[in-house]
RNA sequence: GCGCCCGUAGCUCAGUGGAUAGAGCGUCUGCCUCCGGAGCAGAAGGUCGUAGGUUCGAAUCCUAUCGGGCGCACCA
C-alpha cells in the first residue's frame, strides 16, 4: 500500500475541512468541488454549489473558506462569484515529489483488493485465423486486465474461444476425404491453411448435400464423442491454440494456453440450463424453440424478442453457452465483477443474457456483470475494414503493416541501430503504434484504421510516448548520479510545478480508468505527462543546472516522469524501451 | 417501429455541471555554439447538429427534433 498522499487530496482535504467549519453541521459532506485551473494550482468551486443550499451568498462563503485555507497553508484566492484560486506552496510539491519517488507504486493505492474481476476477451475461433475484429477485444481488455490488477484486484483472464459447434463437423469429415490436404506443423502458416481448408468445406458443404449429410453425422459422432473424430477434433484446437498464443506473444497480450475457456468447456451443462431456465418458468417454447424474453425489448412488428437458447433442431443457441459461463463465474469463481469485452453490436443480446441470468437466480444482485462494447476497426472509406478484395484483414497482416510503416520512418532518419537492435525497435514501436491508436481512442466510437497517422512521430500516438520515455532514459543515463535527495526549500520553477501536479495525478487516473472501463483517459493522462515533461525540458536545465541542489530536484521530476511514463504504457501493455 | 452508439476547429479527436471549449495534423511567424528539434513559443481557425428546459452556471444533465452508424428468431 502507498502511504503517499496525493498534493490534490491534501487541497481537497484542505477545502473541506474549511467549508465544514463555515457552513452549517447539515452541510459539512459538500464536494468541494476541487479542479485544476490555469489561474492558480487549483481552483475550488465548492462554495457557489452550496451558497443556496447554505442561504448565504456564495461570495460570502468563499470568502471565509479563503480565510481558513490561508491558516492551513494554502494562498487562496477568491474570485468571480466565488471561485477560489488556490496556490500550493512549492514545499508542498517538493515533499510529494520525494515521497512519490521513494514509493515503488509511485503513489497509486490498491483500491480494488480484495475484489475479484472476471474478464472475458480475445475470443478467436479454432480454424480461423485471428483477424482484425479481434483486435480491439484483445487490446482493450488486457489494457483492462492490467489496470485493474495493479490496483489489487484478483483478475481472472478467460478467453471464450469458440472451439465447438457444428462447423467442426464439417471441417473435421472434409479433412477425412480430403487426406491428402495438409495443414499441419506449418507454423505460421499452418492457421492460414486451415482457414483455406475451412472455406473450401464451408463451399462443398452448400454445393453437395451429400457432403453436407455426412457433415451432419460427422457432428453428431464428435458430440457422442467418437474416438477418431475426437481426435481431429483435439489436433484442430491445440494447432489453433498454439497459433493464438503466438499472436499474444507478438502483440503484447497476456493471455496464455491458461486461459483458455473455449464453448466446449461448456457442453455437457447445456442441456441442464435449458431445463433449469425451464422449470423455472424463465423460459418457455417458441417455434419449437426454448427461449427467453426481456420485458420492453420489441422487434420491427411489435412483437417480444427472444433470446434462444435452445435452437428448433435442439442445438444450443450461443444464449445458453452465456449463460453458462456466467453460472460458472458467479458460483466456482466468486467473481465480484464479470466483464464481457465484446463489440458493441451484442449490446442487446448481453442485455438479454444478463436478464435471463437475473430471472434465474443465476446473477445475484451482488455480483455485477457488464457488456464493456467497443466501436468498429472502420477503413479509410468508412465501412468496416477490409482488404481491396472485401476479405477480412488478418491480425498478422496489420502488424506486419505498422512494423514496416515503423521501419520506413526509421530509415528516413539518422540512426545508430545495428540490424539486430533495429528489428526489436521495429516490432516495438510498431505494435505500440496499433495498440496505442486503438486504446486512445474513446472506447465506445468506430475508429479508422489509419497506418500512417498511427505511426506518426508526433501528437498523441504510441511512438510519441515511448520516444519521451526514451529521451528522459537518456537524461538519467547520462547523469549518472542516484536520485533521491531533494531539497524542499527550493523555489519551484512554474514548469516544475505543472510537471510535478502533472505526475500527482496518477492515482486519479488509473481509478478513473478502472471505475470507467476506458483506457483511452490513461491515454490522454500519459500525454499530458509528455507534453509537461517536454515544457519542462525546454525551461529547465537538467544536467546543466545552476546548482548541485536544482540539478537532483529536476533529476528527481526526471526520474518520477519515466517510472510514471513506463508504468502507464505497461499498463497499456506497451513496452517503453530505453532507446528509441 | 423500438433500442443502443455518435454529431465539438478544414481533417482526426480530447473535454469528471464551472470562469476565455482544448490537443494533434494541415496553414502562417519565431526559436538550434545548449541535456535526444520525433521539440518549444506564438498566430489563424468554433452558431459544441438544432430548439426548448433544469441550474447562480450547460459541450456536459432532461425533453423534443434533424443527421450518421449499428442492432432487433434459431450464425456466433
Amino acid at each position: 500500500m502507498t502511504d503517499v498522499v496525493a498534493i490534490f487530496a491534501q487541497v481537497e482535504a484542505a477545502v473541506s475541512a474549511a467549508l465544514a467549519q463555515v457552513l452549517p453541521a447539515e452541510l459539512a459532506g459538500t464536494d468541494p468541488v476541487v479542479r485544476r485551473s490555469d489561474r492558480a494550482d487549483f481552483q475550488a468551486n465548492g462554495a457557489l454549489a452550496v451558497a443556496k443550499k447554505a442561504g448565504v451568498p456564495a461570495h460570502a462563503v468563499a470568502t471565509d473558506v479563503a480565510q481558513e485555507l490561508w491558516s492551513s497553508g494554502f494562498k487562496t484566492l477568491c474570485s468571480g462569484p466565488g471561485f477560489l484560486n488556490i496556490t500550493v506552496p512549492d514545499g508542498v510539491v517538493w515533499s510529494a515529489v520525494a515521497a512519490r519517488l521513494t514509493d515503488a507504486r509511485l503513489g497509486v493505492a490498491a483500491r480494488r483488493a480484495g475484489e475479484r474481476v472476471v474478464i472475458d476477451y480475445s475470443a478467436p475461433n479454432v480454424a480461423k485465423e485471428m483477424h482484425v475484429g479481434h483486435l480491439r477485444s484483445s487490446v482493450i481488455g488486457d489494457a483492462l486486465v492490467r489496470v485493474l490488477s495493479h490496483l489489487g484486484a484478483d483478475v481472472v483472464r478467460q478467453n471464450h474461444i469458440g472451439d465447438w459447434g457444428t462447423q467442426f463437423g464439417m471441417l473435421i469429415q472434409y479433412l477425412d476425404e480430403h487426406p491428402d490436404a495438409s495443414w499441419k506443423g506449418q507454423g505460421a502458416e499452418t492457421m492460414s491453411a486451415l482457414d483455406v481448408l475451412y472455406k473450401a468445406a464451408r463451399v462443398e458443404f452448400e454445393a453437395n448435400p451429400a457432403f453436407a449429410d455426412r457433415s451432419r453425422s460427422r457432428v453428431v459422432a464428435l458430440q457422442s464423442g467418437d474416438e477418431a473424430t475426437v481426435a481431429v477434433w483435439r489436433d484442430l484446437v491445440a494447432e489453433s491454440e498454439r497459433a493464438f498464443e503466438a499472436i499474444y506473444a507478438r502483440l503484447g497480450i497476456l493471455l496464455d494456453d491458461g486461459d483458455f475457456d473455449g464453448e466446449s468447456r461448456y457442453n455437457d451443462a447445456l442441456p441442464g440450463i435449458v431445463e433449469e431456465l425451464v422449470a423455472k418458468g424463465v423460459a418457455t417454447e417458441s417455434d419449437g424453440a426454448v427461449v427467453t424474453f426481456t420485458e420492453g425489448v420489441l422487434n420491427p412488428d411489435g412483437d417480444p424478442v427472444p433470446l434462444i437458447v435452445r435452437k428448433k433442431d435442439g442445438g444450443f443457441g450461443y444464449g445458453a453457452t452465456d449463460l453458462a459461463t456466467i453460472r460458472l463465474r458467479v458460483e466456482e469463481y466468486k467473481a465480484d465483477r464479470i466483464l464481457y469485452v465484446v463489440d458493441a453490436r451484442q449490446a442487446l443480446h448481453f442485455k438479454m443474457v444478463f436478464d435471463t441470468a437475473r430471472q434465474a437466480g443465476w446473477l445475484p444482485e451482488s455480483v455485477h456483470a457488464q457488456h464493456v462494447p467497443f466501436g468498429t476497426v472502420l477503413g479509410k472509406d468508412g465501412r468496416p475494414f477490409k482488404t481491396r478484395s472485401g476479405k477480412t484483414v488478418r491480425l498478422a497482416d496489420l502488424l506486419d503493416d505498422a512494423e514496416n510503416a515503423v521501419r520506413a520512418v526509421l530509415e528516413a532518419r539518422e540512426h545508430d541501430f545495428t540490424p539486430d537492435e533495429l528489428s526489436v525497435v521495429v516490432h516495438v514501436a510498431g505494435t505500440a503504434a496499433i495498440k496505442y491508436a486503438d486504446l486512445s481512442n474513446t472506447r465506445t466510437k468506430d475508429y479508422v484504421f489509419d497506418v500512417d497517422q498511427m505511426v506518426a512521430t508526433t501528437g498523441n500516438t504510441g511512438v510519441y510516448l515511448q520516444y519521451a520515455h526514451a529521451r528522459v532514459a537518456s537524461i538519467l543515463r547520462k547523469a549518472g548520479d542516484a536520485v533521491g535527495h531533494l531539497d524542499a526549500t527550493l523555489p519551484a520553477h512554474a514548469a516544475e510545478k505543472d510537471l510535478a501536479l502533472t505526475l500527482d495525478a496518477f492515482d486519479a487516473t488509473l481509478r478513473d480508468v478502472a471505475e470507467t472501463l476506458e483506457p483511452h483517459r490513461l491515454c490522454g493522462y500519459l500525454y499530458d505527462v509528455a507534453t509537461a515533461f517536454t515544457r519542462f525540458y525546454e525551461a529547465c536545465p537538467v544536467l546543466k543546472a545552476d546548482s548541485p541542489a536544482e540539478r537532483a530536484n529536476r533529476l528527481a521530476l526526471c526520474d518520477l516522469t519515466r517510472r510514471t511514463l513506463a508504468t502507464g504504457l505497461d499498463l497499456l501493455g506497451i513496452a517503453a524501451p530505453e532507446r528509441l
